[in-house]
DNA sequence: TTGTACGCGTTATCAT
DNA sequence: ATGATAACGCGTACAA
């Protein structure tokens, strides 16, 4: 197989290479005639210009990369395919990346920042335990999305965010809950060890609306996922009911900070003889497609996923290309009623 | 920022530049003096190589690409994250993109390899409605993981092949609904237009085994996913088993190709009044989590997705290094009986 | 409008 | 054991 250079191109055309490079990037002072020709032969032998030589030229690649950390991928597939699309229109590359929940996302993101010379990063997910000086050393502008709460004392300046009011939003779906009269009302959460987490801030919204309504807080009805579970899978979930329901405490309603959670818990509920929405209510966060196909459907909160995820690549475009400062975006999210709240049975 | 290049750490050691580069890549000749000093400078002043020149020198990167197409996320999530893990293990970077369902992959995969220079390419889903001659264009070693069936007059050296028998998987689902008695069972498929996609193949699982029990194929039961709906999200199930139904043809058991479909499908079913199992079986395919947690749990075909996943990568590897050959595995699936589908009901 | 020549950061070859 | 230097393929300043 040849893999013919630009000199080659050159060379058959019988130009010189920067006239060929020219005529790939489009530089308006070539000759029609001839960038016709040259394009017409870069067809013909099928040449692709080397990535890697071009990078280094402009000393960064047209890349950025996406650090996914923890939950579940229900949630980030979508938004993944979203931002995937984005960076395809304005054909940069992308990196995808994993992060252990044990890992340090900014430690990766400087690795790979340097190795790969990225014009930028999205952090999905994770949160944001990490000092002001760290965060500095990341030359490339970085955007957080659907994370944790950032601490105060680091500033705005330094990198967006986008996201939801997680605790408000929690907060929100308690109350509706209340609405319902529940007053027993159950939580599985999944929270990092420090820090704000999402799942922390979601806790926080539960006792919130529990204290706003002057109902006081039953730590036999708070569950906290196990550490050593994968944070926000259907297992969990199911195991965080299981334990709930073996802890002997009575609820009419349990709220899961995550849909993936909420399902899980409810065929616990289901295997214990539990009826969902008769005996319990249920209802979760997120606002996944699948709550709303699986029966009963779920009440939920509903992120918008694809505004969210499109604003965060669009965004981080922006800032690079010098259109845009940084910024920091709360979206609104939705409560989504459905089958599996309903109000409380005062027969009981 | 400073970003020093291996000339600043060679200057600042006073050592010439290859020095440097053999301290880095672990040459044996070289005083572990020099080595251990050289590699302090490095690490005090944060040198990373740039891999662009790396790569423009060793004219191939350590890296694949995995190329994803059609599908349901639900699926690929879970093979995509193993198949990350597996290249960071081995310190390849992993090039993801995601392929419209009109796009075509290996032109795409061509453009990509030259592009990026890439060593081996894995392909999830999709299907291989591709010549030879164009499979040969691509320089590098591929493999196709769950993917459709591939013409049989290309050659098996050229590629490997990692998957379980659809056609054969789907015919043991629909014979164990026969074997419950089931006669009337309706399918929905979603298929690709053009050649032997997943869906095609299961779809002749279940001519299959209607033929050999002797049962006539009714055209009303065999319900077709619109061509503009993504072919496996729960939205299409959903839709199509309302098709169904308006089609008023009678069924008893109801087998989706995906279990995405299938549960879409169930909530269309809930929605017209009727009750999974006990008016009608339903049953998947694929075996992902969510089949187990829903309510009732989804009888369907597991295929060893982790399985899959890590010898997809651990394969490509292999063949890169020239440790292996070509392969063309054929996995076994399995078929988890649950709670969405009974004996048929004599009394009606 | 076009071509020449240099440099991007690295590795490999060849001297020393 | 170490250093100088030539590639790798491309973009671009500069000359023509």
């Amino acid at each position: 197989m040849f893999e013919p250079t630009i000199k080659d191109i050159a060379r058959l055309c019988g130009v010189g290479v920067s006239t060929v490079s020219r005529a790939i990037n489009n530089h308006p002072d070539i000759n029609p005639e001839t960038k016709e020709k040259i394009l017409r032969t870069i067809e013909e032998y099928g040449y692709v210009p080397n990535n890697s030589a071009r990078n280094l030229k402009r000393s960064d690649a047209k890349a950025i990369a996406v650090l996914v950390k923890g939950m579940s991928n229900l949630f980030f597939a979508n938004m993944i395919e979203i931002i995937e699309g984005e960076c395809k229109k304005k054909h940069y590359s992308m990196e995808l990346s994993y992060i252990e929940a044990d890992e340090d996302e900014v430690d990766m993101a400087q690795r790979l920042v340097k190795e790969k010379r990225l014009r930028g990063i999205i952090f999905l997910g994770g949160m944001f335990a990490h000092s002001e000086e760290k965060l500095k050393k990341l030359s490339v502008p970085f955007v957080f999305s659907t994370a944790g709460a950032i601490p105060e004392n680091i500033s705005k300046s330094l990198y967006s965010n986008i996201g939801v009011d997680d605790r408000r939003e929690s907060r929100r779906m308690v109350d509706y809950l209340i609405g319902l009269g529940h007053r027993r009302i159950a939580i599985i959460v999944a929270e990092a060890e420090e820090g704000q987490s999402i799942g922390r801030l979601r806790l926080e919204g539960y006792y919130d609306a529990l204290r706003e309504s002057g109902i006081e807080v039953n730590p036999g009805l708070v569950c906290h996922v196990s550490q050593k579970m994968i944070p926000f899978s259907m297992e969990s979930g199911y195991l965080a009911a299981k334990k709930l329901l073996a802890g002997g405490e009575e609820f009419t309603a349990l709220y899961a900070v995550a849909d993936t959670l909420a399902i899980g818990a409810e065929r616990a509920l289901y295997e214990a003889g539990l009826s969902v929405p008769d005996d319990v209510s249920v209802s979760g966060y997120d606002g996944i497609e699948l709550a709303n196909y699986i029966t009963p459907s779920l009440t939920t909160v509903r992120q918008p996923i694809e505004k969210m995820a499109r604003e965060t690549a669009r965004l981080l475009f922006d800032i690079i290309s010098g259109k845009r400062q940084h910024q920091h975006i709360v979206y609104e999210a939705e409560l989504l009623e459905r089958e599996s709240a309903k109000a409380v049975d005062l027969r009981k």
